[in-house]
This record gives structure tokens, C-alpha cells and sequence, in this order.
DNA sequence: CTGAAAGCGCTTACAG
DNA sequence: CTGAAAGCGCTTACAG
């Protein structure tokens, strides 16, 4: 018996192999893996005998070059840190699975850089691009579109009008926080600021501080966060060591609303609510922690993620599906962080969910 | 002037379009993207020039096909909430990225089941597969490597001798544990289980009943946990409510240990570490936030990730590479949440560390 | 230093 | 239903 000296990098098996050991073509065995209609019991069985034999699996690379789509979606992530993106991540991975996509991963490197990362993005021919850190600059999404990649902007927006985007209501929560927040009795408002140039920071925060002038309240004080766990607690100390306090902190995440809960209680012995009240923004798995309770306006990653799974089948589908921006509405989910109003909750399992008064302010 | 009618799917820009606009051949583009050396300076110029005008960038698929290397890597991951994996990913992107690796990223489904996930990885054509869960069956490691595709095990074990891998030192650091805990006098011990079947619940359990076998002191009462939150709650239901309840509980990730504190806090309103001391694993950064300031034994991260990047340019690079595993040490990190010994903790920034009294026990 | 040509492993008209 | 052949966009000996 002779022993088949197997090639260097040891050679795959491919669909000319098994075609040879099938006695068919090698057509005839790219249409079996194909589920093609026309093709007859007796060779399909013949067919996949063979590569079971062999352990044959078709070339996804080789089927990419001739059919023009990967059935790869680059996925651009930033501030895994922040709970909400790995939920995301696991929840986007397991949508496109089910829809034979795969996931490219990008991060972005320290110093935000996105330049390398779009020669990569580029260079593998994802079928779309899933941008979906607040950081990463405009410029990237363009020259995508440039080469006709379908991009999809995730939890942000962009000033280009009619770019794909699926985003939180983050204008009608911010808005609704200042609603309940008054509601609540609350006197002086602040706000920890996400990073100045999201958008999802100008519009939590504009939604805010419209809320509270339609209501005649002064607007809030506000410090920069940038989104993470340091900035929002040198905020908090800025914020807390003013001769008068606020009473009401809104942190434009969870993670900063933490970090203020922290801060508030370890630092300056404050209670919350009783002194203080706290409200965050996406609740992620941690706001629903005992030892913070926190109430906070819920992006519902679910329904985030299938609206930018529809919206990134549609553009590969159709190269003429129009980019649309979706917004998900989501709710504001009350828990212990802050001093209740009288009326408007609506009790849920182990919360409240404040009612937004139909009608009263334009979003 | 007339306009050209882009071709449907917007046909993309190749190294042949790229040569004759700068009157070159076609291999010329190629050796001037690959860096070749024996290109004129001319030439380069040219080809250079050519491709910024049409925008030209090289087709990362087509390489693929013909170098019949992706420089893709897989990785499969599950337990997204645990934050121990987004650190990981996060770290190891990084890495890879300067290495000019891209991650194709897995995510097991919900039933566990691992064979589609495995189609779709031989599919690919990654050049190595980084299997980073602990739940997912070692068969896709068996299939894998027959398919001639380097498997690294992350955070976990494999029976198979000799098999790549990187772990923290689950056997020690469970016997630190052990050790610490007895020296700051507890007398009443229990473990909170990960997933039963996983190599590193196995490994951390084995170090800390032998720490304690080593000093005379009983077994520990075990009740599983899952890793998973509700597990760990409803495990420390379990030991709390017995008629004589440990005073010291090591769970086996940092996610269970947290659930446990919180139980224990809330739900038996015992205060910790008076009453009871709890330790957790992994060290992720929610061990540091100040309501819980818990005591882990720090796998660390950047070296688990950087001695998995080794391991698999190594297998990359030299395909007689052996596969080894590695072991990455760790330390335990006591803070708040621990009844701490008289001595052997040297003090940090802001937290202690246990220093293992040496060769007492073999591990 | 440069070009013509073969070939990576598939899909898909085109004939039969 | 089935096969022969062209071609996706590259890399890389092989000649010159």
C-alpha cells in the first residue's frame, strides 16, 4: 500500500476531488452544494457520499470571488466596556447567523485611528458594514458608500441625509427623563455629557434640556463624561462639590450612571434617592443589579438588532432599497436611583414604567 | 461628456484596471501592492498614482484563493456577559490587527449546538480557530485540526494530550483561594460551580479542595452555579439557608461571585465580610467597582491574549510548530469583600495582594 | 526589473 | 438532468 505523501500545507479537499471520486462533473457537485433544482437523486446521493468520504466542504472564499458577495458583514465596535455593545454583539452575531452572514470584527485601535481599519474593511469585501461605535469618524461611512458598501450606522446617526441608521429614540428619552424627573419634584438638574461629538450624546441631551425649558425649568448644569467610568466619576465630584448640589444627575449611560451612583454614595455619602436621584441611559444587564437598581431609558437591543438586520438584508437585496434611518422607541424602566412621582408608573415585575404624557412637547 | 453607466452591482476596481491606466501589466500591480522588492521606482510611482485616481484597493478574497492563506482567524465565543470575554475580544483584536489578522467571530446559539458553527468555520478557510467558550464540544477542535485548521484553546482545556492552549492557572489560583481564606480563620467552606463539564471549573474546584485537604481542614459544600448569575443566586439560596452556613464562599467566575454578594446582602441581609466572606475569578473590572471591591484571582488578560497570538503565528509560521498548552499565572487580588489574614498580603494602590506561601503544596 | 501565463476553487451561462 | 468551459481577481514561478 502507498502512502499518499500529503502536500505541504496539507491540501484541501476540493470539489474536483470529489467529482473524480463520484464519477461526475465537477459542475455537478458545485450544484448539489448549491441545493440547485436540476439535479437527479442518484448523482445528489453519489455526490454527497463522496464528500462524506472525503470530508469535503465547499470553499467559501472561492464562492465569494465568483459570486461577488462574501456573506461577510464588518462590524466596527468600539467601547466594549460598555455593556450594552457586547449584548449587541452577541445579538447581531446570533441574527446574521440565522440569515448565513458571518461577522468581521473591527476595532477601533486607542488613538480612534479608522484609517487601517477601512483599508481592511475594504480589502475583504464585506457585503456591508455595521458601524456601530459613537467614535468613529464620518469619513470612513463615505468612502465605503464610494465603493458601493452598503454601511449601517448603529446606535448613531450621521449628518448625511438619508444614511441607513438604526437608533434608539434618544431625543424622547432624553425628553422623557426630564419629564419624569420634574414630575418627581426634582429642582436642580445635571447632566453628565457622553462624548461631545455623538450623536447620541447631542440628542439625549438636547431632548433633555428641552423637556426641561418646555416645562419652565431651568436647563441643567453639565460636565463631560466622554462615556466611561473615570470621566463620569471626576463629573460626579465636579458636580457634588459645588455649594449647591443638584438633585437630579442625568448620565447619558448606564456605565457613567453608575459611576455616579458610586461616587455619590462612597465619596460624598450622599443616598440615593433621598438625596439625589440617578438616571441612565440603555438599561444594560448591571442597571438591574441589586446594589443599583438604577432607572434608566432601555434601548431594546433586540428590536435594534433586527431593524439593522432588515435594513442591511434590504440594501443587499435590492441595490436600490432607499437608506432609510430608523428609529426603535424604547421606555423608561423606573427602579430605585430616583425619587418616584405621584402618578404616571405603571408597575412591572421588579419596576415601573414611566408613562410619557401623550401630546405635550414635539420631539 | 459622457457618463458612464455603472455596471449593476457597481463592479469594482481591480489591479487590471489599475494597469492599464498606468500602462503596466497586471503582475506589476500585484508586486508594487505586495511590497516586492524588485520594483522600479518608476514603476511604482505609477501604479501608486493609477490606483489612488480609481481608488483601487486589493482584493483580500482573491489573495485568499491563490495564497490559500485568509488571514482570517476564527473566534468562537459564548458568555458575552460575562465580562471576562469582552475584555478578551477586545484585547485580541488588537492584537491581531497589528499582526494584519481579522477575527471572524462565532457565537454559539442558545441550544449549545456547535456543528453548524463548525460548517461555516471549515467554509471560511480561517487560518486558525481560537475556541474561547467553555461550553463548545471539543469535537469541533478534533474536526478542525483533521481539517488541517490550528485550534487554540482560550480559557479552557482539552483532554486531547498536547493540544494548544492558554489558561490562567486555574489549579493555583483556586489553591491560593484556599490558603488565603484559611489563614484569615474561616472554618465553614463553600464553592459556587461553573458549568460542570468545563476545564477551568474543573481545575479551579480541584486547587481549592486541595488547598484545603493540604491544611486539614473539611471539603467544601459545593452546589453548582452555571456561571451564570441566576445560577449563582439561586446557589447561594442553597448554602445560605442551611442551618449552619459557610462563613466563606469562593464561586468560580466574578459574575457569580457578585450575584452572591448581592444575594447575601439582600436577600439574608448578612453583611460581608463580617458575616461572610466572599471570592470570586477572573478579576473583570466590575470586581473594582466600589459596591463591591471583591476579592479575585486576576486572570490577566493581556497576557492570556498576547501568549494566544504567539501560539498561533507560531502554528502559523512553522506548520511542525508543537502544539503546547500554556499557563498564564495570576494573583489573587484581595479587597473588601474577604476577612483578611494577619500577614503574607502586600499592599497596592488600592488593594492588597496574597502572597502564596511557597512550595507547600504541589500543584 | 518586467510581462505573459497558469492556477487557486468555485459558479454559471451555454450546449446538449 | 449533465458536462465542458469561461471567469472571479489575485500571486508567482518562468522567461526574458
Amino acid at each position: 500500500m502507498t502512502v499518499k505523501r500529503p502536500d505541504s500545507p496539507k491540501r484541501r479537499v476540493t470539489s474536483t476531488d470529489v467529482a473524480e471520486l463520484a464519477n461526475v462533473s465537477q459542475s455537478a457537485v458545485s450544484r448539489v452544494f448549491a441545493h440547485h433544482p436540476s439535479v437527479s437523486d442518484k448523482m445528489r446521493r453519489a455526490v454527497l457520499d463522496a464528500a462524506r468520504t472525503l470530508g469535503y466542504r465547499p470553499n467559501a472564499i472561492a464562492r465569494s470571488l465568483i459570486t461577488q458577495r462574501s456573506r461577510i458583514i464588518g462590524v466596527a465596535m468600539a467601547y466594549l466596556d460598555n455593556q450594552f455593545y457586547p449584548e449587541v454583539l452577541q445579538s447581531l452575531s446570533r441574527a446574521l447567523q440565522a440569515h448565513g452572514y458571518q461577522i468581521l470584527l473591527f476595532t477601533a485601535d486607542e488613538t480612534g485611528a479608522a484609517d487601517p481599519m477601512l483599508e481592511q474593511v475594504l480589502s475583504y469585501q464585506v457585503d456591508a458594514l455595521l458601524l456601530a461605535s459613537v467614535s468613529l469618524s464620518s469619513h470612513i461611512a463615505e468612502e465605503c458608500e464610494l465603493a458601493g458598501i452598503p454601511v449601517i450606522l448603529f446606535n448613531r446617526t450621521s449628518s448625511t441625509p438619508g444614511a441607513a441608521s438604526v437608533t434608539g429614540d434618544n431625543f424622547a428619552g432624553g425628553r422623557q427623563i426630564a419629564e419624569f424627573l420634574v414630575a418627581g419634584g426634582h429642582q436642580r438638574f445635571a447632566y453628565i455629557a457622553g462624548a461631545a461629538e455623538s450623536s447620541t450624546n447631542r440628542d439625549r441631551e438636547a431632548g433633555f434640556c428641552a423637556g426641561l425649558a418646555a416645562l419652565g425649568m431651568p436647563q441643567p448644569m453639565r460636565v463631560p463624561g466622554q462615556y466611561d467610568w473615570q470621566g463620569a466619576q471626576v463629573a460626579t465630584r465636579l458636580l457634588l462639590g459645588r455649594p449647591t448640589r443638584p438633585d437630579a444627575i442625568f448620565a447619558a449611560s448606564d456605565l457613567m450612571a453608575i459611576a455616579c451612583l458610586e461616587t455619590a454614595r462612597t465619596e460624598f455619602s450622599l443616598s440615593v434617592p433621598a438625596d439625589l436621584s440617578v438616571v441612565g441611559f440603555d438599561d444594560v444587564g448591571v442597571a438591574r443589579w441589586p446594589s443599583y437598581r438604577l432607572t434608566s431609558f432601555a434601548q431594546p437591543v433586540e428590536a435594534m438588532v433586527s431593524a439593522a438586520v432588515t435594513l442591511i438584508l434590504e440594501r443587499l437585496e435590492s441595490l436600490a432599497a432607499p437608506a432609510r434611518p430608523i428609529v426603535i422607541p424604547g421606555r423608561l424602566i423606573v427602579r430605585q436611583t430616583t425619587r418616584h412621582p405621584p402618578h404616571g408608573l405603571t408597575a412591572e415585575a421588579d419596576y415601573w414604567v414611566w408613562q410619557d404624557p401623550p401630546g405635550k412637547i414635539d420631539g
